[in-house]
DNA sequence: TTTTGAGTTGTTCGA
DNA sequence: GTCGAACAACTCAAA
């Protein structure tokens, strides 16, 4: 009787379409499915992933359970855990599903060659990612560098992979767990104020997507840039920790445009999202500097304020702008904000507050349910210009027009800014150009209740693109 | 090698 | 109120 095959999770913490696991349920020896939380090698999780993560561990062992297998959570250096599991257990090999954060990329590579040399067999799957980064190039043989034609390669190149069902029963190793150093991890499911806005784990992930293709994906063209629709998949923060895979995600929108349940147009936006995911993993993969430096290098000259204080009323929701505020308080209040409303508080930090982008993606790192190192960084790098694209120097947001155009009613600002909810929905945007009489029918106090604007909208559009045209 | 067309998400101003 | 033009220059990707 031979030894398990470890099976070492970390951000594929699903059963579904999981080719390290169905690999190892027909390797013919038994599983010992792991968790390690392992804080030296990877940025440090912020509270709201913590929290996800700890939820989506329990529901992955919920669902070992059903078939008869059990999750081990330790915490420590992961290599040295790795290494004395197999021992103790004399398992026969390691697998697991490959990450691309630089910080792991190296170390996995070393590790695979260390357990190799113990003779385990190490092996290491796909399914975080449509494509492996390394496969999409161009005629030069070089990676992207622009969204378009990247994701025209990546149609052209064709998904051939079909996702896998989730085994029915795992033959898990039965063994003594031995008495191990290293300290159990604390990463136990605990209440926030959080629990009552996401169903977490895999389960959720897939009911989801269901509702999605069901109730939402029609319409999704133009709705997805509505904060006050429902409009959006809400996928990202099940797709960060791999609670459910992009392939699964991508065959089964395709299924539904066969089917003829949903418009092309709209599948062909939303996949294009998808896109996006793979375009930033990419730019990670190729920029392991991604999440510290300035994609493009002239943007290392730009003038940066240090405003501790103008930081704080940004993060706090109290800038002033509803609409930015009214985004601000969302990620507190749910560790989510909507992609319209992120770019547009995203913006206002960059070019009306001139705060360093990082500061923002830091902040965005701590509280965002779906906070991952490729798109978050990507995306902020994307908004302050210095990103993977030529963004048109005049590209600075209004954020009064941005409020009045997508949420014309200001439904979805009433909803988190409600000191404003008697306001006329003409002032809704900018309280301050309300008479005194409306103000106060309104019952606002402008200084009291709520703040006037930190800055004024054409001084500061007028200081942004200044100190862009300077690069 | 050179050339050509295009690049997620916008705003303002003047007719 | 609506509509079209103007708003830099540069880099990327492919022909």
């Amino acid at each position: 009787m031979s030894g398990p095959i470890i099976l070492w999770f970390r951000q594929d913490l699903r059963l579904d379409d999981h080719s390290a696991l169905i690999a190892a349920c027909a390797s013919g020896t038994t599983v010992l499915p792991v968790f390690i939380e392992d804080d030296a090698v990877a940025r440090p999780l912020g509270q709201t992933s913590k929290w996800w993560l700890s939820q989506s561990l329990n529901a992955l062992n919920q669902g070992l359970r059903e078939r008869g297998a059990q999750l081990h959570v330790f915490k420590g250096d992961t290599a040295q855990i790795l290494k004395e599991l197999a021992q103790a257990t004399e398992a026969v090999g390691v697998y697991w599903s490959r990450c691309y954060d630089p910080e792991y990329i190296g170390r996995d590579s070393q590790l695979k060659s260390e357990l190799k040399e113990i003779g385990l067999e190490a092996q290491s799957f796909t399914g975080h990612l449509l494509f492996e980064p390394w496969q999409v190039e161009n005629k030069s043989g070089q990676p992207f560098k622009v969204f378009s034609p990247f994701w025209k390669a990546c149609r052209a190149m064709g998904i051939t992979r079909q996702p896998q069902a989730a085994p029915k029963a795992i033959n898990c190793y039965q063994g003594a767990m031995p008495e191990l150093a290293w300290a159990k991890s604390d990463l136990l499911p605990f209440e926030t104020h959080l629990n009552g806005h996401w169903q977490t784990g895999e389960t959720g992930a897939l009911k989801r997507l269901e509702h999605f293709i069901e109730t939402i994906l029609t319409g999704y063209k133009d709705a997805r840039d509505m904060p006050c629709v429902d409009g959006t998949s809400r996928l990202s923060p099940h797709l960060r920790w791999g609670e459910i895979s992009p392939l699964r995600i991508w065959h089964t929108v395709q299924d539904a445009v066969h089917a003829e349940r949903v418009p092309a147009k709209d599948a062909e936006k939303f996949l294009a999202e998808l896109g996006w995911r793979e375009f930033s993993f990419q730019l990670l993969y190729f920029n392991p500097n991604l999440q510290k430096e300035n994609l493009q290098q002239r943007f290392n000259a730009f003038p940066w304020v240090e405003d501790t204080e103008g930081f704080e009323r940004w993060r706090n929701g109290q800038t002033g702008y509803p609409i930015v505020d009214a985004g601000m308080r969302e990620l507190r209040e749910t560790g989510y904000m909507h992609n319209r409303v992120r770019m547009i508080a995203a913006s206002f930090l960059i070019k009306h507050l001139m705060i360093d982008w990082r500061h923002g993606e830091a902040w965005f790192w701590d509280q965002l349910v779906d906070a991952d190192p490729a798109n978050n960084t990507a995306s902020w790098q994307w908004v302050a210009g210095c990103g993977a694209d030529a963004a048109p120097y005049f590209r600075i947001f209004n954020p009064i027009i941005q409020g009045r155009k997508f949420d014309p009613e200001a439904l979805y600002t009433s909803r988190f800014v409600p000191e404003l909810n008697n306001l006329p929905v003409k002032y809704a945007f900018s309280p301050w150009e309300a008479p005194l009489d409306v103000l106060k029918t309104a019952g606002v106090d402008l200084g009291l209740s709520y703040p006037p604007p930190m800055v004024e909208h054409g001084f500061a559009r007028e200081r942004a693109l200044a100190a862009f045209s300077g690069l």
